[in-house]
RNA sequence: GCGCUGGUAGCUCAGUUGGAUAGAGUGACUGACUACGAAUCAGUAGGUCGCAGGUUCGAAUCCUGUCCGGCGUACCA
């Protein structure tokens, strides 16, 4: 279906054209003054200094070649050489009435779906999840939903960290600890224990311990690296132990990201990349692309014109590991050959965008991926909290995302309690949907690429433009819905203001999505489900529906506010979260 | 040093790819519940868009310079 936008575009180039300029000219924007119109073109200003004529004239001479065309209310050519637009009110209840009845409201998806590999979440096994993984998670899940609503065939990828230094670290500490265990014993022939050795609990306090111990304890952190290189190449006892950190980290991390709402299409890591790890150093190494440099195995990805030194891409350490590059051209490799993607789209901090840009040059240069193949790093910045430096804990520690949780939906829990509108045995559940509605709209209404400012106090507090306000736009729609009882689909000519702004908001649907999906953005799309969720509060404040005499009339309000639920409750599907009945 | 990125109301942020009088929220002040839910709505106050040049009919937006902040800059991830 058409974008209003495009429709009335065409018919304002039409009217260019048939006063004799270049239709190009008559491109229509939303008007940045509703005052004086809702469209507005600004062509006859550009056309002007081309014909070398007044832009006045040219403005008012497409205005007369307009004058009967039903789509407009009001078509009026103003002083430099603004052409300002009405629509016609029977023209957009029409357009609405076509959307009610389509398909994604007549959103136009893509006409050649790809296929695209998503990387985020990118856990780290063994480590408690924590803020900073917040924002992968739930910008990674909305872009996933974005692209899947588009017609996209989505894998989203956790890619979790399982692979490097950090599980090294983790088997030299437990020995230390446990030295007597099976895993350690070279000699050892029989099968290993099923059991693990240790709780989650343990193993997420083992990993900080052993990290600060390298740093001050030389002997550990060689024996921390020398595990890593043990673990690589394949020792049986390492291994097995490996395979127990795993089963115990991925069940806690399956059922933290459930919390969230957020699934994942495959649970792969750095270690299914490790198949593919000797192919592809022989492959590269074969082109001759690889050359040494003070021990270490490196890939130099400097390319013309660069206006910035480009350190070279190291993929084999000197003590013979391989390390982050390594496995990350080496799962470029694995999804090439599983997957065969026309995207990979990376949803990872913006600080590691050198890394990507080098790991994109080798893999473009070596042949890991087809030519054709887009590589994206989405980058977002850090979550600040009030003080403007990283989030922490009132103590001053790493917060971890449970506990955020927890204090929200504690909040919530509070307030949905104090308001006494569901019953007792519903207050969890609907806390829990208010909670995650706070969270993610908090987080994906700022632009992903910037840091932003996490203050719990402001999300918790409901106010204004915040999750919680969309919820209960939508709740206060269906509790109407629901006394009103009947399914009503046919929307009326607007008469009232509200009324006609609602109309428009809603109009302009599938313009705010593609713009989103474009720009792989869902702030565009709480910016958007903002403007609409005020324009229905306003329009209910004016309205009143179930006391409406004219059955007709009554009928076509709720046809309309039946429209803007759907379409409110699809956008925050896209971003993740979802309404309750009450609130 | 080099590179990337940001600087818009007291605070937190938008700004539809160059358009008319720069918008929201929050905080402050003022109104609207014997009306479908007041987690709402209406209003007042608050701005040299970091600074200086330039490009043109027109700049928060594009170019140049400059100041301030954040981040990155080969064997962590």
């Amino acid at each position: 279906m058409q974008k209003l936008i495009d429709l009335l575009s065409g018919e304002v180039s039409a009217a260019f054209q048939q006063a004799g300029y270049d239709p190009a000219y008559g491109k229509v924007t939303v008007s940045g003054r509703p005052d004086l119109g809702e469209y507005q073109c600004n062509g006859a200003m550009p056309a002007a200094k081309v014909y070398h004529k007044a832009p006045f004239q040219i403005a008012d001479e497409a205005a007369q070649a307009l004058r009967e065309n039903p789509a407009f209310l009001t078509v009026e050519a103003v002083k430099p050489g603004f052409l300002n637009l009405r629509l016609s009110p029977a023209f957009l209840s029409d357009y609405l009435n076509a959307m009610t009845v389509a398909d994604h409201f007549g959103l136009d998806g893509e006409t050649r779906p790809k296929t695209i590999v998503l990387d985020y979440g990118g856990p780290n096994v063994a480590k408690p999840l924590h803020v900073g993984h917040l924002r992968s998670a739930i910008i990674g899940e909305s872009i996933k939903r974005l692209y899947r609503y588009f017609g996209n065939n989505v894998i989203g990828d956790i890619h979790m960290g399982d692979w490097g230094l950090q599980m090294g670290l983790i088997i030299a500490e437990l020995r230390e600890r446990q030295p007597d265990l099976p895993y350690f014993d070279d000699a050892f022939s029989g099968p290993y224990p099923e059991k693990a050795p240790f709780t989650i609990s343990e193993l997420e306090e083992i990993y900080p311990t052993a990290s600060a111990k390298s740093k001050v304890d030389e002997d550990f952190a060689r024996k921390a690296h020398e595990a890593t290189y043990l673990l690589q190449t394949g020792n049986p006892g390492c291994t097995a132990l490996w395979k127990h950190i795993m089963a115990v980290s991925v069940a806690d991390l399956k059922q933290n990201y459930g919390k969230l709402d957020v699934s994942f299409d495959v649970w792969y890591g750095e270690s299914d990349a490790e198949p593919y790890i000797a192919p592809m150093l022989q492959d590269l190494k074969a082109q001759g692309l690889l050359r040494e440099s003070d021990g270490a195995l490196v890939m130099d990805v400097t390319e013309e014109g660069d206006a910035k030194e480009m350190p070279p891409c190291i993929l084999v350490k000197s003590d013979g590991a391989t390390l982050y590059a390594t496995t990350d051209l080496a799962t470029l490799s694995q999804r090439e050959q599983c997957f065969r993607p026309d995207k990979v789209l990376y949803i990872v901090d913006k600080r590691q965008s050198l890394h990507f840009e080098q790991v994109f040059r080798a893999a473009r240069k070596g042949g890991i991926v087809r030519p054709e193949t887009e590589l994206q790093h989405i980058g977002f910045g850090t979550m600040n909290g009030k003080d403007g430096k990283p989030f922490k804990t009132r103590e001053g520690g790493v917060m971890r995302l449970e506990r955020l949780i927890a204090e929200i939906t504690d909040f919530v829990t509070e307030k949905v309690r104090e308001n006494q509108i569901v019953s007792a045995d519903e207050v969890d559940g609907t806390a829990q949907k208010i909670a995650m509605a706070a969270l993610k709209y908090g987080d994906l209404s700022n632009l992903a690429t910037k840091d932003y400012v996490f203050d719990l106090d402001r999300f918790a507090a409901f106010e204004g433009n915040t999750g919680p306000y969309i919820l209960y736009t939508i709740v206060r729609i269906k509790s109407i819905l629901s006394r009103y009882g009947k399914e009503a689909t046919r929307i009326l000519p607007p008469e009232t203001a509200e009324e006609k702004d609602l109309m428009l908001s809603i109009s302009r649907f599938s313009d705010h999505l593609q713009a989103a999906y474009r720009d792989s953005a869902p702030n565009v799309l709480c910016a958007y489900i903002y403007e609409l969720s005020g324009a229905v509060n306003k329009f209910y404040h004016e309205t009143r529906i179930l006391t409406e005499e004219d059955a007709n009339r009554q009928a076509g309000y709720i046809a309309l506010i039946s429209l803007s639920r759907r379409i409110l409750e699809t956008c925050i599907a896209l971003l993740g979260f979802s309404a309750p009945e009450k609130m």
